[in-house]
DNA sequence: GTGTTTATCGTCAGGCAGACGACTATGATC
DNA sequence: GATCATAGTCGTCTGCCTGACGATAAACAC
């Protein structure tokens, strides 16, 4: 049977991208204001389509450089640091999902550490950094008792799936350093679990587990008091990408 | 800004499937023959387009059941039993990853008990179970010394993928009991363990780990000697998805 | 019966995790 | 400068899980 360009429909294929961060000891995710319709004035994640001589994580790296600046981290660069972790997520095709057309949306998800000021073309008041929380509250209240819209599209899932992605991922994984700056403390590296699972962690036994954890931590000789109280040693993330043993989540 | 069809390219949109079962002590794939160019007379997975008004999943499952005749396990209800596992896996865009258009491949993962013969369109020659490693060894020789050509497209990348998925996540989810038939023993769950990492475990302590995690497994009352010597309790997979303690694979 | 195979129960030592005490080194406050 | 609050770091103890492995049980083949 030959090629036959009527046998397929065609799709569209655009790139959502779950940008995470932690601040002020909360999780949050970029989210930013649809200028047109559908969904017109809605929040939404960062996104767009994927071009055609494009490779899926070249448009994911563009889109995430577009609405923020931000380079993503080559792992072949083992010294680069302050780079964003991309990788990706699912994909989303309900037939439904846009009221336009068929869109195919193979979503990403991005970690980085905590930034200055979003920006979305220059327009700050159309980009933000939300708690998840607050944006996963479909219809519910922000933290100023405004009412809050659910995201839109499919959005508020997709953004559950890289939260909850980004939950289990740093259990066994080195990725929870990719939410902190190149050089951190054990406590910042603390503070980047407890935002991230919402829960509170022994300080000693943290210590101990992290510093004993093969590959995760090299430390770099200084130390800080940005945090208050006794200097803290810094580190930086170690070649390590799986750990062994793995971080345990404390009980549901 | 409005809606301008010429914004975007036009994608075709296929799933692919990653069959995986365990027959005769080995991790099998469902490969099937190529009839037509490009990769002609080449082995493949199986996959297809995805339809205008089908969600992504369920193009998957349609594919795995025109493919092997399996139907779809569906979790919410509990009772029913020996249709496979389907989740979504990966997504492959590379411009150039079907020379003829432009193709992304929404793969998914399956895993099914083992299963008579397959079929592909009736044609028992175009399509058959391989072991992964042999479908893997790009250009070697399979287990009749004949020469074996890799796969087709990036196959052996999603084909790569799919089983490393498959390997960590019988860690930490009961995953492996798709692999068995609705009742089984403990030795034949070990069994499925071993063929999927390809190690061999202690049965003491796979009997006492996997009788000891809650919900993991549900004694069925009944007993069997279908796999020789003294006779064996079955059981049926419990309702528990996450395993704790998760099983671990051995060192590396 | 003897041997073989598989299943199942027990024992023991080592390692890791959670709970938590103790001490240290800084800045802030009186 | 003494005191306090804050964070960081080192230890201890106990319980649980794991891996290694001995022992017993129940079937089948000869």
């Amino acid at each position: 049977m030959p090629y036959d360009p009527s046998a397929f429909p065609p799709f569209a294929v655009t790139v959502d991208l779950v940008v995470l961060t932690v601040r002020r000891h909360a999780l949050c995710a970029l989210a930013v204001r649809r200028g047109e319709p559908p969904f017109q004035g809605r929040w939404a994640l960062p996104g767009g389509f994927v071009r055609a001589d494009e490779d899926l994580a070249q448009a994911a790296a563009r889109e995430l450089a577009e609405e923020t600046g931000l380079r993503v981290h080559d792992p072949s660069v083992p010294a680069q640091d302050n780079g964003a972790h991309l990788e990706q997520l699912a994909t989303y095709g309900d037939p439904k999902r846009d009221p336009r057309m068929r869109v195919v949306s193979v979503a990403h998800l991005a970690l980085a550490p905590d930034l200055p000021a979003p920006r979305a073309g220059g327009d700050a008041s159309n980009a933000r950094w939300a708690p998840v929380e607050e944006l996963l509250q479909q219809g519910g209240y922000g933290r100023d008792a405004e009412p809050v819209a659910p995201l839109a599209f499919d959005h508020a899932q997709i953004l559950a799936d890289g939260v909850e992605r980004a939950r289990s991922k740093i259990e066994y994984s080195s990725l929870a350093t990719a939410f902190c700056p190149p050089e951190f403390t054990v406590g910042e590296l603390r503070r980047v679990y407890e935002a991230v699972w919402g829960v509170a962690l022994d300080p000693r036994n943290f210590h101990r587990k992290v510093t004993g954890t093969p590959g995760f931590l090299v430390p770099t000789g200084g130390t800080t008091t940005r945090q208050g109280g006794r200097p803290a040693q810094l580190f930086r993330a170690g070649g390590a990408t799986l750990l062994n043993p793995p971080m345990l989540r404390p009980e549901v």
